[in-house]
DNA sequence: GATGAATGAGTGTTCATTCAT
DNA sequence: CATGAATGAACACTCATTCAT
């Protein structure tokens, strides 16, 4: 028998981004997805087993793999301000370099699928953020309030940042970048 | 005959924020939306074009109700940080108060239909809200950057903390919001 | 505002009856069956919710049409015999003269699609065969056993014998149809 | 190798029967008969040229099955009555003992695929019970009639006795199968 | 102005079958 | 022999929109 090609994975997962990412959510259909991938769409289904599996599948891999772009480059040793900073400005430029992947994700975090995701196999790959806040409110660096706060104010600016649609007149210097850590930090900071 | 007509009206524009509230945008077709505010299919085109413009007229009006909503309860003799809070905790509750609305405009704004709405007709509703922010940056109040990452800090956690979908698990207590803005002061002032 | 066109919805049914007949049940798509009646798979939508309910109601508007077409041309004054013999004639030549529904109706009834029709609007028009044959038994002219075996010998036999598929090869004469009435008289008479 | 090959051959049949017997001729797929087999799909045309002759392979089984179950437990000395009484109970109990044959025969029977079945290999089994029939009309016993019709009033009731869909509500004592076997003798008897 | 009937084009999905392994 | 991957064609059904009334 013929063996699962991992190309084809590969293919499939570009192809709805960049469809999601030119027509939209709402009229990205298996039928185009399919076409864009090179594939039929019916091999769709020997992948996924249903269109929302499938814009699932994806908005999970790539939340994890945002995650695990911002999870490098720092050790536990250093202060808590620096270790996010390394977190915030990873992440960023992991979304600004995967631009079209922010389009997708957003309109998928505000569709009804959403709701359906398995949150379970995301959040592990964001703990090492949650802990470094932790430290951060244990060493009164960081305001003592609800964790949602803080991500709103934190985390999601990064994204809004880097998505094309909201921000795609502002132009990023490494300088605006630096302000717009600096800000996120005076939000979160006591 | 005007005032069914207004009656029709209204009763499309809430109908389509129910329809998309509950079953999400790209499941929304004008049969649903019609049965829903009880008429039929055809008579949604005596009021707007097609489908694409009911959307945006409707993103457009809320915008527009949101803006006016938040640009009361003030005076321009107030202090800058004073007038802000006043607009933001308008905005809060406002969207708090129709948090069915902000499904829509979530799902709107991240959709290729944004795109094509005619900003000029909202923009001059946030007029206020911009001109008390630059009589910030004079006084040196606030951080003097680009105007959008003061959006991105301060009015968008607004809007992303009213939502039912991100922020469900929250509830929202006076001091909750207190904080809220707090953060939001904090991230834009100097 | 269009009105429902009841030549349409006459030229659905017969398309259904005929492409099952040729086909077969299984192979009968919406779309041979919109093409054969000259109108569009969507209009069929119009007129019937599904497939399903569109079988159906077929089903049962048949089996009506046969019962009506039983039940004329005696009264209840004549012997039990004649009756029965007058609704058998008259039965068995409806079927001959519509035999294309014959094999929608066999078709159907070893079908799933059997378990759900509302067979509630079917009976009452047997009403007067159930009569009859209580009548017959009363009389002790028929045999005192369970209806299901008076049915089974008397009247499917009736319907078996006018089936294309099943006795194709066969050519009634008013002999052989006499004949074939004897023999159901024989079986469940006393 | 050769015991597999039939263990799966035997796999295939259960399963296709009993698939549709569940939902259906219409609805029964290649891929659900094949895992409800626990084979591949590709398996499947290992032992049938197609999905045709998958189930007309089946359904030829099935009758050969039933004639042999019917042509036992008498000898040709017998009275006729005695021999086709013989069958007549031995064809019944074996459809019993088989109800969920039966749907699939019934469904086959009325479907196009019925036209298709090579029948030469089915009628040799038969010939015993076509034999006892033509002596039955030699000696007088037997109304001399076209067999059809003999076949119509004596064999085919056994089977609609015992299907479920159709006789559903019936259950069958001893007394109600003398019943039913004099009946239908009465129905072709002189 | 308001409507339900009507539809071509499209939806997501499954089909029977083939093929490389 | 046995398989799961792969697919073009078909499936039942819904779409946004138009049109006669």
């Amino acid at each position: 028998m013929r063996v699962k090609d991992e190309a084809k994975q590969k293919a499939l997962r570009e192809a709805t981004i960049k469809v999601v990412n030119q027509i939209g959510f709402a009229s990205s259909s298996v039928a185009k997805i399919a076409k864009e991938a090179g594939i039929s769409p019916a091999t769709l289904y020997v992948y996924h087993k249903d269109k929302d599996e499938l814009l699932c599948d994806i908005y999970t891999d790539i939340k994890i793999e945002l995650a695990r772009a911002m999870m490098t480059g720092f050790d536990h040793s250093q202060p808590v301000r620096d270790i996010l900073k390394r977190m915030w400005l990873n992440g960023f430029r992991y979304l600004i370099k995967h631009r079209h992947y922010l389009s997708f994700i957003d309109q998928f975090a505000n569709s009804p699928f959403f709701d359906v995701v398995d949150m379970s196999r995301i959040e592990p790959h964001f703990e090492p953020l949650i802990r470094v806040i932790q430290r951060g409110i244990e060493q009164k660096i960081i305001k003592d309030v609800h964790p949602e706060l803080l991500k709103v104010f934190a985390v999601r600016p990064m994204m809004t940042l880097a998505n094309q649609r909201q921000c795609g007149g502002f132009a990023f210097s490494e300088e605006h970048i630096e302000e717009a850590f600096r800000m996120a930090w005076d939000a979160i900071r006591l």
